[in-house]
DNA sequence: GCGTAAACGTAAACGCTGTAAACTGAAGTG
DNA sequence: CACTTCAGTTTACAGCGTTTACGTTTACGC
């Protein structure tokens, strides 16, 4: 309500450089293998654990904002890794990028879990509207729609749609940079939801775990269902091109500590 | 060592009760939406905690029985409503077995969360071990057996896999009834990998909410996903059949309460 | 049948967690 | 300057996993 332009008092400032603080070393925590936790976070910072109440209604709040923060940050890793690439190669940065995510996710498993592996079902919906902001859900949209403008992806009617799905990519809960999207266009979402589902599954399945180490560090599951979705994103064409380009990534990550 | 046909002492039957009430305990203690502590289900057993040092080594290991022994009590009954299709029909088994999979993880994501969502990165081979005995791992080995034998899944030869994946279909260390499956069939292992990863990936994405809820409602992604994997199994024949069985089944899920 | 040892369980305690209440001191505002 | 807002502390509570030391019951070998 005040903050229109009108420049950041003292205060602000300070609280804001707090909350960057938290996040940091919530983060730093994380990667050390530590819990996460509001006492371990506030001693760190030098302060007691109530005092981080000023900031944070509840532990799940610090979850959700730590989870929001990484997913920011992480996903602007993952398009500077992208923006290596050519503006008018969408479907080369996608390969990049999914490339990146995965890679991330098996890095940072911690990370990862907290972003994207951590139950939604509580608490009703002010989670679902934090969800609704993903930073690389609208990431990987918009890639989408990139790839669609330069390729056309063949996408579903409105009409062929379940009338709920149709119902559902008019007004999308998920998160999606979508109003931009024509109505008629909207099929498009579907297309979104199902390879997101897709890439979400192979990452998470290897992420956490459920998966044969060997076949983990080999890539192979992983690169075999982003290959199953160069067909139906309508990139029959540049297969060739995107398949050498996803094995180039892959040996990045299979090099050892290449420097 | 010693229990090799000598029927069990009192002792050990005592034992064995116990056990089966510590998982009786922890998994009401679930569905009850509390969380899983060593204090509550020794309390609600009308024990002290530490008195449940003696049947688990700690907290984790807790977590591990419970989970292994939900996943046999679910997999018990998906086998069990599969069966009522007949014995020689696994591609209709399948199809059911993996809509009960998902409405199962759909009705209890709590139970879903503790068997797979469960990060098993930690501590070493204990739990791969255990996860390599998993039970629904099996069952869907075996039907996915079962339709290559009645069908013939079209399956890559061992020389066209990655060579790390070639070792480790020859070698499974993910939960596989593999030995009946002779070595130059073991690409199978393969599309069982690749499929099950599918199924896992919509599943854990439905039961941990990172999806709309109507869509997730209207079982559309679900679907989609399983028919995409009809040809691949081979069951291009059995599609009109499969997915009319798969429509049935979903049609339970959102019927209100139907008696 | 009795002694012994293993198995089972309790009580007390330690250090950790999230959270609530009351209170203090400083920063900013009229 | 008076006054409010904000940031932080202290104290406290209930709960967690886990360890240690101590009893009690049960089964088994001599």
């Amino acid at each position: 309500m005040s903050a229109l332009n009108t420049p950041p008092t003292r205060r602000e400032r300070q609280r804001a450089a707090t909350y960057d603080e938290i996040v940091a070393v919530s983060t730093a925590l994380l990667d050390e293998g530590a819990e996460l936790s509001l006492r371990a976070v506030a001693a760190r910072m030098g302060m007691t654990a109530p005092a981080l109440y000023r900031y944070v209604a509840s532990y799940q709040e610090l979850v959700d904002l730590v989870a929001f923060e990484l997913d920011k940050a992480a996903t602007a890793e993952w398009r500077a890794e992208a923006d290596r690439l050519p503006e008018d190669d969408p479907a080369g940065r996608l390969t990049v990028a999914a490339v990146c995510f995965r890679r991330w996710a098996l890095a940072k498993p911690r990370r990862f879990g907290l972003v994207f592996a951590n139950p939604v079902t509580s608490s009703g919906s002010e989670r679902r509207e934090l969800l609704t902001l993903s930073t690389s859900g609208h990431y990987f949209t918009d890639l989408l729609w990139q790839i669609h403008e330069k390729y056309g992806i063949p996408y579903p009617a409105l009409d062929d749609l379940d009338p709920v799905v149709r119902e559902s990519v008019l007004d999308p809960l998920i998160p999606a940079k979508a109003e931009h999207i024509p109505a008629a266009d909207r099929g498009l979402l579907w297309i979104y939801m199902r390879s997101w589902s897709a890439l979400y599954g192979v990452v998470t399945l290897e992420s956490t775990g459920h998966c044969d180490p060997r076949v983990l560090q080999s890539g192979a599951l992983f690169r075999a269902t982003l290959i199953d979705w160069l067909d139906p994103l309508g990139l029959a064409e540049e297969k060739p091109r995107l398949i050498a380009l996803l094995d180039a990534e892959l040996a990045k990550d299979r090099a050892p500590a290449g420097r």
